[in-house]
DNA sequence: TGCCGTTATATCGAACCGATATGTCTAGGG
DNA sequence: CCCTAGACATATCGGTTCGATATAACGGCA
């Protein structure tokens, strides 16, 4: 999930961990800013898989790998160098070829399966990079998704109304609206891509 | 987290673990179910704290006092079913006066620091467990909350306006919109609130 | 010069999720 | 009467994510 949100980033421009944090929590999702606790490690992993290389680092001397178990040695080494040595710096990454690869089949993969809320938006914002029918059935997976959800909600809200005190009633109903509204919004965009595509169908004729 | 939401639920009638996935997945959240990788460990760290204890574990005959309003529906269900029917291998779990104290404790505190939108959905939930004052706060502090979260994305929208795509612009428009309505919804509560805050002081003057 | 806030990378423990294993109970078909 | 499919129920495993914390370089400024 976050592998995915940090190759559409890298896909911009190459950058390094800090700023693509900021830019994952402005641009993706306002509203749950990514830590960098699973930020270093994701990008870790994209490098062990080859889908990221550092392209700059910025540094007085070699970067020094302080990877896996072997903070004594490195605490060693420190107390060896005196304790104000340091080779801490920017990595900048970039995205490689396997990268994109890997991008194209995170963002049009597993989209099957009933995806959470954030993996729609994400998918969402990087839409541009999918193929014109995978942008309309991602779009219409999710709005079948909500009415069900929808569905679910208010039947819910129904059977147990006279058990649910006020609070707990107005967020079901609160969210059940929410619901709606995403749906909605999802028509408008469904008829915007459908649009489009009907356009495209014209001009190839 | 998942512990408020467990010991929320026993609040009102001892359960065992499979039917507090449904419950908490009908009730509390119908965005995101609990899966049971989080929901029994939970359960066993509340065991440990002594926060809960198994109140019935694999009897035939059901003595369970069953207080609340669900007692009905469980014998309405037992009578369906037949007298015998899920009373095997299940661990039935109550609240205990420790569980009381950490609840309140966990009701209460850590709503200092900005939650995340499901912390407030939870404590919404169980409001009624909160005395009046605290109540306002929680709402008046998830406005402030959420008026904050806007104008950054407004201003996120509009610095970086012409270097989205219209998808990822109209993600974020969507999200401003819903916000806005967040808002809105808290204002009623506030208002709501603050009412029957002044009709308490009436009643007691 | 010394101090401090920002930028920046990295790790740790705990929590949580999705998948999976295992066991229990009952209904219904042969 | 058995026996198998499927609901009910508990539990664990590996991997991801979070929040807190440590470390350190850099820039401004008094």
């Amino acid at each position: 999930m976050l592998e995915l949100a940090i190759l559409g980033v890298l896909m911009d421009h190459e950058q390094h961990g800090y700023e693509l944090k900021k830019r994952l929590g402005e641009t993706i999702s306002p509203l749950s800013s990514v830590s960098f606790g699973s930020l270093y490690p994701a990008l870790a992993r994209l490098e062990a898989a080859g889908a990221v290389k550092v392209v700059e680092a910025r540094t007085g001397a070699p970067p020094m790998p302080m990877t896996g178990s072997l903070g004594a040695e490195v605490a060693a080494f420190r107390a060896r160098r005196g304790p104000t040595r340091g080779s801490r710096g920017k990595k900048v990454y970039g995205i490689t070829e396997r990268g994109h690869e890997l991008f194209a089949e995170l963002l049009t993969a597993s989209s099957q399966p009933p995806e959470d809320d954030r993996g729609f938006s994400l998918r969402l914002a990087f839409a541009r990079h999918l193929p014109p029918e995978a942008r309309l059935g991602l779009l219409e997976r999710r709005r079948a998704q909500l009415v069900e959800r929808l569905a679910k909600a208010r039947s819910s809200i129904r059977s147990s109304r006279d058990r649910l005190d006020s609070y707990a009633r107005s967020l079901l109903e609160h969210g059940s609206e929410a619901t709606e509204r995403d749906i909605s919004w999802l028509d408008q965009l469904i008829a915007a891509e459908s649009a489009a595509s009907d356009s495209r169908k014209k001009e190839t004729t």
